[in-house]
DNA sequence: TTGCGCCGTATTAACGATAATACTACGGGG
DNA sequence: CCCCGTAGTATTATCGTTAATACGGCGCAA
């Protein structure tokens, strides 16, 4: 804490009116004439003064800031939610207190304990594990305003995100809509985590179209950078079943497969079809730019924060969990614009 | 805040002791018997009782936390040191507040207005304007622990940073080198924010190697996304100056640039040869590996950390500001591994 | 038996603000 | 002429915690 700031009671002492008077006048009450009010702001301007909000939030019983938790940064999806949700709080009169989870269950519940021990009025989640929840619904079981980025509609606890399920069926659906009958998987978080939603939406996609699944082609890159995806179609490739797209669960991975193809003479898109996820920037512009799913940051975060406030604001118990899924729209570029016509790739 | 949460005066009135005794046990003293502790300890754990920070932080004078402002997380090195930020301080105890800018420094001022209000026990500042840093000044005149993360020597402010002007230098130093002898510059911020570190490295490689600038090869691009690069790059050519290689102020710029190069035809690095700055994923994956200076984040935010929390344990006045500038690497891929031989661009 | 020390616990006062209530002086009405 | 309302300001309690000090009773030594 600054080393020694003004404080009301300097000003009273100062100005000769009481800790109350001051405190009064600098909240604009109209019970203080206005030749005491022009002297004791002029001696506040004159200290610097600032109220402390540590004490505010002890008598208001409200700190007005919301933890945000997320897994790590490295997507960059993640990191405009961050700035997306950190700028709209602000602009509400919130701080966000900051924390990552890097993937770890343990490190995610201590943050949790963190902010709570910091009376932040609510939390936006993104949990690793969509599926292990208890420590979050006990503490939605105990009234703490919670609003989680990811959609389990069953867990009880309010979210906002991207259906996911439907975005990996409509990337699938589309491979499949253009010819391609084998098309690998990679997406991590599916197994030890739990994360399922883009493999259910995979599936679905195969199953409604009938086209027979070959699990082999589905791949845990155990993680999500660029380098993960390069190596995953390493991996892909060497396990000699023959595919000509590939679905990847963000677009890190996605332009990781890219640069595979690229580093071994490998065309995109006709020897190798590519869908991504989240649509970032970087795919965007990607030399052959990248098909992707969009995640629709603004809206996720437009809402998130509407409900968690909502929540926030409630009186006495916690209103039923609601949980919005927006749809995600197809991003058809050129890794995926074309009709399957060579052969698969061994 | 939570709604309502067991304090110690509840504990205190389930176990028939004062508010005191509770408070002494529930931090180990050695005044409470066993026999005492463990009945207090079992009845905060049934309450679930968390120890309220705000009233802490009121009482003890310091709210272990420390404001982190940045410009924008777009660029990912910014998100990588966020995060490493927040792992590391968090690590020690500290949370982190965080904010972007926006690289407006009326809002820059309005977030560190905030922090300051919420007692943050120190800040770490990258400014949006590397020179008007009068607002920045007149906190640490105030003995408020700040430290920047771009560092002018002469600011009379704390720093730990990048030397970006020896980057810039290593950069452009290593493409003249290469027999390039018109070389672009893409960098935003120059004008307007008077961020100029890079600009003058860039034109001491020419200096030192007595080779001649075209300032007209020195572009704004207005931002740092790919997109920006890309029509920084469509610029340069419509200006028909002739020029051989881009040294680009980072790595999203220099990844549209390459974007620009891949859509019209031209070889990299045989036509055009590209350094970025930052050393992202991105440019190391894309499909031309990026030549690019490497950003130590790792160091730079273990420097800046310690240096920050060094100057909110002083006692009394701040020691005297120092500036820490870390030593950049050239890393040279393959987007700039040719000496120069087919002809200008035009 | 008296007194001293110490162990275990309670009481009181902060921290910096807000909120409810209490005073004081002045003016107007009965 | 006195009482009452009100404008302006002060006093006091409170938020949940820590810290300094106070207190009561017991054991032990003189």
């Amino acid at each position: 804490m600054a080393k020694s700031v003004a404080r009301l009671k300097d000003i009273a002492e100062q100005t000769g009116f009481s800790v109350n008077t001051v405190s009064l006048a600098l909240r604009g009450s109209t019970r203080i004439p206005d030749e005491t009010r022009t002297v004791i702001l002029q001696t506040a301007e004159r200290l610097n003064y600032l109220p402390n909000q540590v004490a505010q939030s002890l008598v208001r019983r409200e700190t007005r800031s919301v933890g945000l938790i997320l897994t790590d940064l490295k997507n960059p999806v993640l990191t405009a939610v961050a700035q997306a949700v950190e700028l709209e709080l602000s602009k509400r009169g919130y701080t966000t207190l900051f924390a990552t989870s890097n993937n770890q269950l343990t490190r995610e519940a201590e943050m949790i304990e963190t902010f709570r021990a910091r009376r932040a009025d609510g939390m936006l989640i993104f949990p690793c594990s969509h599926r292990q929840l208890d420590h979050i619904r006990a503490l939605r079981r105990r009234n703490y305003p919670v609003v989680l980025l990811v959609g389990d509609p069953d867990a009880g606890i309010d979210a906002v995100c991207m259906d996911e399920r439907t975005g990996a069926f409509k990337a699938v659906a589309h491979l499949i809509n253009n010819g391609h009958g084998k098309i690998a998987l990679i997406d991590d978080g599916a197994a030890q985590l739990g994360n399922t939603e883009k493999q259910e939406g995979y599936l679905r996609a195969h199953a409604q179209t009938g086209t027979e699944v070959d699990r082999r082609l589905m791949l845990d890159p155990k993680g999500s950078s660029v380098a993960a995806g390069f190596w995953a179609m390493d991996d892909l490739r060497g396990r000699k079943l023959g595919f000509s797209a590939v679905f990847a669960a963000n677009d890190s991975l996605a332009l990781g497969v890219l640069r595979y193809c690229a580093k071994h003479g490998l065309r995109v898109p006709e020897d190798l079809a590519i869908v991504g996820f989240d649509n970032i920037e970087f795919g965007e512009y990607a030399v052959t730019p990248m098909s992707t799913i969009n995640y629709d940051v603004p809206r996720v975060t437009k809402l998130a924060i509407e409900r968690v406030l909502e929540l926030i604001g409630a009186t006495g118990e916690l209103p039923e969990a609601r949980v919005t899924q927006v749809e995600p729209e197809l991003v058809v570029r050129e890794s995926s614009n074309r009709r399957y016509s060579t052969g698969y790739l061994t």
